[in-house]
RNA sequence: GGCGACGUACCCAAGUGGUAAGGGAGGGGUCUGCAAAACCUCGAUUCAGCGGUUCGAAUCCGCUCGUCGCCUCCA
């Protein structure tokens, strides 16, 4: 609310109660929505880690006027528009790996709550009936432009909206819109109508979370005029403070400029899911502060692809370390890894607790890797050793899932990797080439053996050359 | 026009008063049959520019330049 960075005191101790806006379901998603979801999701799932009971409420706007245009184009009813791609929404999010909110509230099913709050704004005097329509009086809300800066005179000598004799001031907005013929309706005390897009919000919050809840989030487009409204009605309405925190995360940028429908410069969800890992969308996402803009390309994204490739290159030696058997101690000097070790939890809590810093997060875990790979560079052995590298691994897993990338076996990784870069050879045909090429090896056959190793360089398959074997892997960036 | 954000190496990106994390690319090296991976090493005396505050600033203040966003639906 102060616009600044404040410490993070719930109304409730040890319990969060967090709101934020889905997605108006009129067509696909694109990476933006993808963008919301991931950090919002990756926030509750830090703060239950750091044992707070969430309950997060997203919802779906299921009727307003671009689901009655769809409709009208598609030729199938409003609902089945709404259905069409709240479907879509919630399949593009599990394949992301998004986890489902507590309560997914539709607005269509919460007509009752909305209607008895716009009959309360008009009782308060806050809103008032016009021919059909309901309009929320800005200038009698004195806090109106406190959320998203602007003041009241600024906002009208800028307006450019189509100035609607009917309403007091070109600011007031729709709590309830009257139904024109053909449009779907819901009986009201103001006629058949449907309700405006910000009162769903302020109804549903206030049923699930109650009239104070601690975190809304959603994208900074919703900052004005969205939030704003929802803040006046809300507290308007009920005379208690609305939103404790608000949050919002920053665009994607296509050129510099905001992904946007309407600018045509969006990518949707499918098309890059056909292209990268999910896990891949998710580390690039939080590769920068989620407030921060990100500027999307296929450099970034292949980027993101080696920094998770490290990671599992990594997990692959550590394996292959924890299965070795010798029994022989032979700790090496490993004062660095202990110390970063030591200190690891304690540096990502720090990170996250500033205001989410995911990007400072990951650099943690690098340093970790780093450190781990110097340790099994140096050739220690024996148990005692398995064991601190069993630890470091364990360090990076749990720091991992809470971030929710790097929750694969580097196996699963290549496999979903060459599932999606589309190579075309089975695991089979591969391993029975790396047996071949092992023979040759064993005789010194290295022009055979180069061979192989270039044929499946061919098809971007990496071959690594190790002490007990060979292990296979997939070219990326 | 009003309001706001941002500008850190070749690229991406942390860092909001104490002397520049991390990743990628690049040069050199160790290891390797050769590779790959990994590690070591080099790389911004400097944080858009100019002033100011301070013992000390990328970090605070002012101005300039540039980029973007919101003010209309938008994650």
């Amino acid at each position: 609310m102060s616009g600044k960075k404040e410490e993070f005191i719930p109304f409730t101790p040890g319990k969060v109660n967090m709101y934020v806006c889905g997605i108006t379901a009129y067509d696909v998603c694109h990476l933006g929505h993808a963008r919301s979801a991931i950090v919002f999701d990756i926030i509750k799932r830090y703060l239950r880690y750091s044992g707070y009971d969430v309950t997060h409420v997203r919802n779906i706007t299921d009727i307003d006027d671009k689901i009655i245009a769809r409709s009208a184009q598609e030729g199938i009813s409003t609902e089945e528009v709404a259905k069409k791609y709240t479907d879509e929404y919630y399949n593009d999010m599990e394949l992301l790996g998004v986890s489902r909110a507590d309560i997914e509230p539709n607005a269509t099913d919460h007509i009752h709550e909305m209607v008895e709050t716009i009959k309360g704004l008009i009782e308060k005097g806050y809103a008032y009936p016009v021919d059909g329509d309901v309009y929320f009086e800005v200038s009698r809300f004195s806090g109106y432009g406190k959320l998203s800066g602007k003041n009241i005179d600024d906002l009208k000598a800028g307006a450019r909206v189509d100035i609607d004799e009917r309403k007091r001031s070109p600011l007031d907005f729709a709590l309830w819109k009257s139904s024109k013929e053909g449009e779907p309706f819901w009986e009201s005390p103001w006629g058949k109508g449907r309700p405006g897009w910000h009162i769903e919000c302020t109804a549903m919050s206030s049923k699930y979370l109650g009239t104070s809840f601690d975190i809304h989030g959603g994208g900074a487009d919703l900052i004005f005029p969205h939030h704003e409204n929802e803040l006046a009605q809300s507290e308007a309405y009920s005379d208690e403070p609305f939103v404790k925190y608000w949050m919002h995360n920053g665009f994607i940028t296509v050129d510099k400029e905001k992904m946007s429908k309407s600018l045509g410069n969006f990518f949707t969800i499918k098309e890059i899911l056909s292209r990268y890992e999910p896990e891949v969308v998710r580390y690039f996402l939080l590769s920068a502060h989620y407030r921060s803009p990100i500027e999307f390309s296929d450099v970034q994204l292949n980027e993101a692809e080696l920094s998770i490739d490290r990671y599992y290159t990594t997990v692959l030696r550590i394996d292959d370390f924890l299965q070795s058997e010798s029994n022989i101690d032979r700790i090496t000097s490993s004062a660095e890894l202990e110390d970063i070790m030591s200190g690891f939890r304690h540096k990502f809590h720090n990170a996250m607790n500033d205001d989410f810093n995911t990007a400072s997060a990951l650099g943690i875990i690098f340093e970790l890797i780093r450190e781990v790979n110097r340790f099994l560079d140096s050739k220690p052995a024996g148990q005692r050793a398995r064991d601190f590298v069993k630890q470091a691994y364990d360090l990076l897993a749990e720091i991992g899932g809470v971030l929710n990338i790097f929750n694969k076996t580097p196996e699963e990784w290549y496999r979903a990797l060459m599932k999606v870069k589309k190579i075309d050879i089975t695991e089979d045909d591969l391993l029975k080439k790396i047996d071949a090429r092992q023979n040759a090896r064993k005789n010194k056959d290295w022009s055979a053996a180069d061979d192989i190793r270039n044929e499946l360089a061919a098809k971007n398959i990496i071959l690594e050359d190790k002490k007990d074997g060979t292990s296979w892997k997939i070219k990326v960036g």
